[in-house]
DNA sequence: AATCGGTACTTTACCGGTTCACAAACGGCT
DNA sequence: AGCCGTTTGTGAACCGGTAAAGTACCGATT
């Protein structure tokens, strides 16, 4: 079944079947007509590979994450990010090729074949790291791209970002208030961008308020590295009253320590998660978090990139910060 | 750079830089080398939409899921499940082309356009129902695919499935060994087919072992579901004293609940989650479970599907029966 | 009547590979 | 030397679309 059968049976030459097909003036509404019936009736549809030969772009949008496969299951955050990212591809029919890379080298090498061979129409790129070696032979292939990421790691790509750095002192701010001394911080990769900006900001704001000894320990982003990190922690002579984690996931396993450990929840101990999915509701106590909207950050970040294909869009957007939600994990800390 | 610069710069003509990238017989050794060389001088690699064009396989695989989006990002089945096939497809430079549909119309109306346009080589099918309405077109069609799903269910397409009734009855016979008698069982959308299935098999091994009463709750599989069926539940007069749920994401709703209802687990109440992501070892106590690798569950329907597509596979291929895991979430009820 | 502008198509040259029929070179054998 | 079967490589015809140039026709203008 090809163009030319369409042709032929609709009585009209292939270009004039292209150029129905393509939604471009040149054929009578009559014929138009008559091409779509003969599509139909042979059910047909244009051949997707020889498109894009010809030089079309493709309502196929590329990510490649870099992260450990067995990982990715567990962070409620990708899927809920994914599922953003498709709510507003597929509004306009367009899909999401997803592919798990081990390296930033292999992700570059894919996205080149992708858009060389013009599998794409463009690119998301996420975890950035300082000095990002993506950027640059991406930026010198013009492919259309959005950045997730603080525009000051993303080399010049138009990017989707949330204020991280305000978060995480916002976090602290709330925790001393409520009359924590002694704040710990359980983070992603030290060589991840936002981790790296989240950790600034958590020491800052804490030397700004006068507090020291806020112990950072970094992780891989897992619950079991996170519930290490809380036993670590709370074994420690001078153990920490509050305690912020970069996931959801890491603060639900840190409450799991807790209890185990016969820690109160908030009494001894106040858990703060960050990406606040379901997750943080069905525990119990139920966990405040730093709330986001991680499914509406995945919708903004696929808008902006169709922006930036058709060319409408240029610069960053910056999507609301991860606003505070109390809840019962976190408390005034108990009396010494 | 396309295969005639390679071929310029090699001093060849442009079969045989196609002969030598594919690894077929027709030129020197020598020869051959020259012309990686120049490849290689050049950054060339042949373009994908070409090669497609000439009647190969597309290397893409389509995944499309019937579930709302923001579900999915809670669902750590999915993610998992998907991470395994990915396993797989990137051994292969193969992607998965992933898209969040509405109604099982939708998903076969999308899938057959994939495969008319020879967007995909191949397509998963997941979420099977009794009849389901993908079945006649889909393999009308002829389209390579894998369903994932009882054999029963799957209307004649290769099927990934696992045992779930044996693995339904097991979960109760260890219940009621354990003293229970009155078990509840908070299940998934009565109109899919393997949360039937379990529904069937819970039914008959409850009465098989003269326990009646075994109350079934259908859900939509989200947490928030499983955490008001589970409290609708434990304030009934007769109060199951276990109960076991379809998945693990409404067996953690469900432990809060209780921890909430001042009941302890598993003295008061026993639960038994299915599909066991690290999120059960998260809780405390931690969750036991009808332990299955979704992970390579997703490997083998990868496996299996290129299998179909190069034509060396036939049949259906089962994956081990989930295997009870016993953790802390269950015991012996308490005394009357 | 000749010219012009526009629409409605057709024709043809690509896009970048694969494949296959065929030719040249080569080595072994009589 | 002459013949023959292999290996090695060439050239052209595809694959199924798109795009741009070209043609035919029509009504309006000069």
């Amino acid at each position: 079944m090809t163009i030319n059968d369409v042709a032929a049976r609709a009585g009209v030459s292939k270009g004039a079947v292209s150029i129905a097909f393509n939604n471009r003036p040149g054929v009578s509404p009559t014929t138009r007509e008559r091409i779509f019936e003969a599509a139909i009736e042979l059910g047909w549809s244009p051949n997707q590979a020889a498109r894009n030969l010809s030089g079309r772009r493709t309502g196929i949008v590329g990510l490649a994450i870099c992260r450990p496969a067995r990982l990715l299951g567990l962070e409620p955050f990708y899927m809920e990010f994914i599922s953003g990212i498709e709510d507003v591809l597929a509004e306009r029919s367009c899909s999401l090729l997803l592919r798990l890379v081990r390296d930033l080298e292999e992700e570059t090498v894919l996205l080149e074949g992708w858009w060389r061979s013009r599998t794409i129409g463009g690119a998301i790129l996420v975890d950035f790291h300082r000095d990002d070696p993506r950027v640059p032979p991406l930026r010198a292939l013009g492919i259309p791209a959005v950045a997730v990421g603080h525009p000051s790691l993303t080399g010049g790509f138009p990017s989707v970002w949330t204020d991280d750095a305000s978060a995480a002192a916002e976090a602290v701010r709330y925790l001393a208030a409520l009359g924590h001394r002694r704040i710990a911080r359980v983070g992603g990769p030290s060589g991840l961008g936002h981790s790296g900006i989240r950790a600034a900001a958590f020491e800052a704001t804490m030397a700004e308020l006068g507090l020291d000894g806020g112990r950072q320990v970094p992780t891989g982003f897992v619950g079991e590295e996170g519930a290490r990190a809380t036993r670590s922690l709370l074994m420690s002579p001078d153990r920490p009253t509050a305690i912020v984690y970069d996931n959801d996931i890491m603060a639900v396993a840190g409450a799991a320590v807790a209890a185990e450990m016969g820690l109160g929840v908030p009494d001894d101990v106040s858990l703060l998660a960050w990406d606040d999915s379901q997750l943080c509701r069905l525990t119990h106590p139920p966990m405040s978090a730093m709330s986001h909207d991680v499914h509406r950050f995945g919708e903004a970040v696929a808008r902006t990139l169709f922006g930036v294909i058709e060319g409408t869009h240029e610069g960053d957007f910056q999507v609301p910060t991860p606003s505070l939600t109390p809840r019962g994990s976190t408390g005034p800390p108990r009396r010494a």
